[in-house]
DNA sequence: GCTTTAAAAAGTAAGCT
DNA sequence: AGCTTACTTTTGAAAGC
């Protein structure tokens, strides 16, 4: 029948602009990100999976690339925060994490958790710190870590806290407000958190 | 070295009944105080007890959901109060009404500290759901009991999801030697 | 899927003094 | 810098959109 040809046809059509879609939006929020192109095609390559699997059935085409986008950051080893992703988004942050944790799950993504050392050469950059400040934030998050202190904090708080440390032990210091500011965290939590470091370090 | 299964604590029952008779919640919202009803919001009828503390919907159908007690003794006493306020209604109310506990939320504490990292890696990132940043706790599910496990740096847990108090002590056993075998206690 | 109810855990956040 | 309040997660039922 010409009639469900025309459908298959129409059917079709759709399906390839709504991948379209969503890998050109893939690409728009990488770019206001500023993450490198390999971090697109690992996002395009989920989202391509969740569609094969029928993961976007139930929610919007825009959530779901956002998520793949925010786990492909993570899988590159430069994640995003949420926040971040959904500053570049139009779905909201609480929708994109959830998208994010189905996808993860349905696709066995075997996510590790976000390691916050992960997140120092950026802040550390654009706070315009120095390699021998990264490098003491890094060992303040591996010693501090090491002694169970990242249980259940979040990765950028964790990382900022470390790099307002190290900024002050280093004499390059930043103002906590400075950090939190890239972070996208409060000056509280910077605080808690660096306390609670600088008590595990033995206040260096 | 305190047994965990000693740290349990029913936080909350939720358990449904019926009256076996259907109601016309206007009327009912109208004479029984305290009562919230709100049609365009929630098709239920908010009634709160204060001793023991608990909230009850109910519904024109004539059943109803209770939450927010600590035992299932509290289930029962919270929900007698409420069908003899609807008796002085004068609204019918089955004799014994069969009540149904549909879930309990207990929390416990392991008494150690726990490195949820670990954990996730250990128990199979397949099994765990972490993400710090949006929860501080490690989401476990088990098949064995039928429930779900929030874990804590603080090695403190909630346990939601079982029928019976028992499912949380077996949740806590399993979850403890679990933890045990892959050297992620102590 | 949402709406409402209650409850714990711990982290983060916002508003006010 | 606190303190308070509130939101994040999980679970379950109810009736209706």
């Amino acid at each position: 029948r010409l009639r469900k040809w025309q459908e298959r046809i129409r059917t079709k059509d759709a399906g390839e602009r709504n991948l379209q879609f969503a890998l050109s939006e893939i690409d728009r929020m990488a770019s206001a990100l500023g993450v490198p192109r390999s971090v697109r095609e690992v996002a395009s390559v989920i989202y391509r999976r969740a569609l094969n699997e029928d993961l976007i059935r139930g929610r919007s085409i825009e959530g779901v690339a956002t998520a793949c986008l925010y786990a492909a950051c993570r899988q590159e080893g430069i994640p995003r925060s949420l926040e971040e992703v959904s500053d570049v988004s139009r779905v909201e942050q609480k929708e994109i994490g959830r998208t994010y944790r189905y996808v993860a799950q349905e696709l066995e993504l075997k996510m590790e958790p976000v390691d916050p050392k992960q997140y120092v050469p950026r802040f550390a950059s654009e706070l315009d710190l120095s390699e021998e400040v990264q490098s003491k934030a890094n060992e303040i998050i591996d010693t501090t870590a090491e002694q169970g202190l990242l249980s259940g904090k979040s990765p950028t708080g964790y990382a900022a806290a470390a790099i307002y440390a190290a900024s002050l032990l280093c004499n390059e210091k930043k103002t906590q407000r400075e950090v939190a500011d890239v972070a996208q965290v409060t000056e509280v939590t910077i605080r808690n958190r660096y306390q609670e470091q600088i008590e595990a370090m033995g206040i260096h | 070295m305190v047994d965990p299964k000693e740290t349990i604590n029913i936080e909350n029952v939720v358990a449904s009944t019926g009256i076996g008779q259907e109601l016309d919640l206007q009327s009912v919202a109208m004479d029984l105080e305290g009562a919230d009803y709100d049609p365009e919001q929630f098709p239920g009828l908010v009634y709160r007890t204060q001793d023991p503390k608990s909230a009850a919907l109910i519904f024109r159908s004539g059943k109803i959901v209770c939450t927010g007690a600590k035992s299932t003794d509290d289930v029962h006493q919270s929900l007698r109060i409420v069908f003899d306020k609807l008796r002085d209604l004068n609204i019918q109310v089955d004799d014994d009404p069969e009540i149904v506990v549909q879930n309990i939320v207990t929390s416990a504490d392991l008494g150690r500290n726990l490195n949820l990292n670990a954990i996730a890696i250990g128990l199979g990132l397949e099994n765990i759901e972490y993400e710090p940043e949006q929860f501080p706790g490690l989401v476990y599910r088990l098949d064995e009991p039928d429930v779900v496990a929030l874990l804590f740096g603080s090695g403190k847990l909630v346990i939601t999801g079982g029928k019976k108090p028992e499912d949380a002590e077996e949740a806590v056993d399993k979850i403890v030697s679990r933890l045990e075998e892959l050297g992620l206690l102590d």
